[in-house]
RNA sequence: CGGGGUAUCGUAUAAUGGUAGUACGCUUGCUUUGGGAGCAUGUAGCCUAGGUUCGAUUCCUAGUACCCCGACCA
């Protein structure tokens, strides 16, 4: 994409109102477009972020078997009274409607009891089962306080899949499954190493949830972490007991501050027995089947790249979801064979975003490189052509080096 | 929801009970070109409603919005 067809501008100053670093970089990136607080649009170079994060995610959840569903943001009130959870007593986070047609709606901040619900009309026998569906869904919350950028909005996108499974040992293997899957996923989007899968707790059905939380000064949460052994325990079940259980003692564990980007928790069978999601199994009997649950922070995962990835100077993207792959920059002398490189790198395929701004000077194209973080970026100008070359510069890496025109088309951009 | 804070050109900020200034941006022109170029030029602003006052952007009250701490959550 050429830089100058991009219609966001960079900024040079933060806006006052954001505090965190990631609305602060993200916004002056033009990734992201604030439109009230907790609620942000997503422009398109914050589009491009978005949506690679979603193709790791969603490739782990195909991997897994799940199939990929899109439910509705409009729900029913008569659904969610059957599970006791349409009173804002219990259910806080609610945003309400009345349809002029009269009746009630709520906009989803969950989709449990909707899919499970729907899947009455799918699954009958132990033969339909099981079923794994995974979806991107934009939830709807009316937090007393939305806050840190896109880490905790009212309104933002969570993967969230769900397991149907016919007995208790199917459904272990499946979470057990999932569990890895989520850790793949923090790999893959460059936040695994500080990111491990914290004991929390479980509520009403089992002893333990499984949060995914990244260690990161920005984070809400505390939790007890053991690097080497990799147990960490959310401070909420944190006792002499599950010490013992866990096999660890509380002087092995460190307090960090983390960030929740995943969860995922073990209804059982009670929910689905809530709402009544029974199958016929082998001896003909109608039974509930296991639900799991497993969420993904869509958003907040990727305020918390940012937030684990920058320098002063701006973001420092994982290559596996940069907005481009590389960024070509044209400096004075060099924007004919720039021009040149871009058509060759574009039909070979390579995802690149061009500067080829006149209007700009030199020192604001480098800027903005360094502030939209950009994996590699390769640079032409008179200086380089002198030795018939461009150069090239990792985001990461404070060196460049220079390399010759046509050694850049055989740059394996990773 | 409890507590604290803020609101001034597009952005970031300053000052002020009587005429609102600066920087960046943007316009136009000339000169420039490897770390947000220079000179000139033009452009644009006091959150809303009440109150006090001869007079309010400024003081007071209320509202609204936003930020932070707490409580609650991906």
């Amino acid at each position: 994409m050429r830089q100058s067809f991009l219609f966001t501008a960079t900024r040079r100053e933060a806006p006052k109102d954001e505090e965190s670093t990631n609305a602060k970089l993200l916004i002056r990136g033009g990734f992201l477009h604030k439109e009230m607080a907790g609620a942000y649009a997503f422009l398109p170079l914050g589009l491009r972020v978005l949506e690679n994060i979603k193709r790791i995610i969603r490739e782990e959840m195909n991997a897994l078997g799940a199939q990929e569903i899109l439910m509705t943001t409009l729900q029913r009130k008569e659904l969610w009274e059957t599970t006791n959870r349409w009173d804002d007593k219990e259910v806080d986070v609610w945003f309400k409607s009345t349809l002029h047609a009269g009746g009630e709606v709520g906009f989803g901040w969950s989709h449990e009891e909707p899919i499970a619900d729907m899947l009455k009309s799918h699954v009958e026998s132990f033969r339909d089962l099981p079923v794994y569906v995974h979806q991107f869904q934009p939830k709807l919350r009316n937090e007393l306080r939305a806050k840190s950028g896109i880490m905790r909005g009212r309104e933002f996108l969570m993967n969230d899949m769900y397991s149907f499974d016919s007995s208790e040992e199917h459904h272990t293997a499946f979470y057990n499954q999932a569990i890895k899957a989520y850790e793949r996923v923090f790999e893959r989007a460059g936040i695994g190493e500080d990111t491990f899968m914290t004991f929390a707790s479980g509520g009403a059905f089992t002893k333990f949830s499984h949060e995914f939380q990244t260690i990161i000064d920005a984070g809400e949460d505390k939790i007890y972490l053991n690097h080497e052994k990799r147990i960490a325990i959310n401070e909420e079940v944190l006792n002499e007991v599950v010490l013992q259980e866990l096999g660890i003692r509380r002087d092995e564990l460190v307090e960090v501050k983390t960030a929740e980007v995943g969860n995922i928790f073990n209804f059982g069978t009670a929910k689905c027995e809530q709402l009544g999601l029974l199958f016929t199994n082998e001896a003909g009997k109608r039974v509930p089947a296991w639900l799991g649950s497993y969420g993904i922070g869509v958003t907040r995962l990727m305020g918390v790249i940012v937030e684990k990835h920058h320098d002063e100077k701006g973001i420092i993207w994982p290559s596996s979801v940069a907005p481009f792959r590389m960024h070509l920059v044209a400096l004075p002398g060099g924007e004919t064979i720039a021009e040149k490189l871009y058509g060759d790198l574009q039909s070979k395929g390579t995802d690149v975003l061009y500067d080829d701004r006149v209007s700009a000077s030199p020192g604001e194209k480098l800027m903005d490189a360094d502030l939209l973080g950009i994996p590699l970026r390769v640079v032409v100008s008179e200086r380089t052509l002198k030795e018939d070359g461009v150069e090239i510069k990792k985001r990461t890496e404070a060196d460049s080096q220079i390399i010759k025109i046509h050694d850049l088309l055989a740059y394996e951009v990773i």
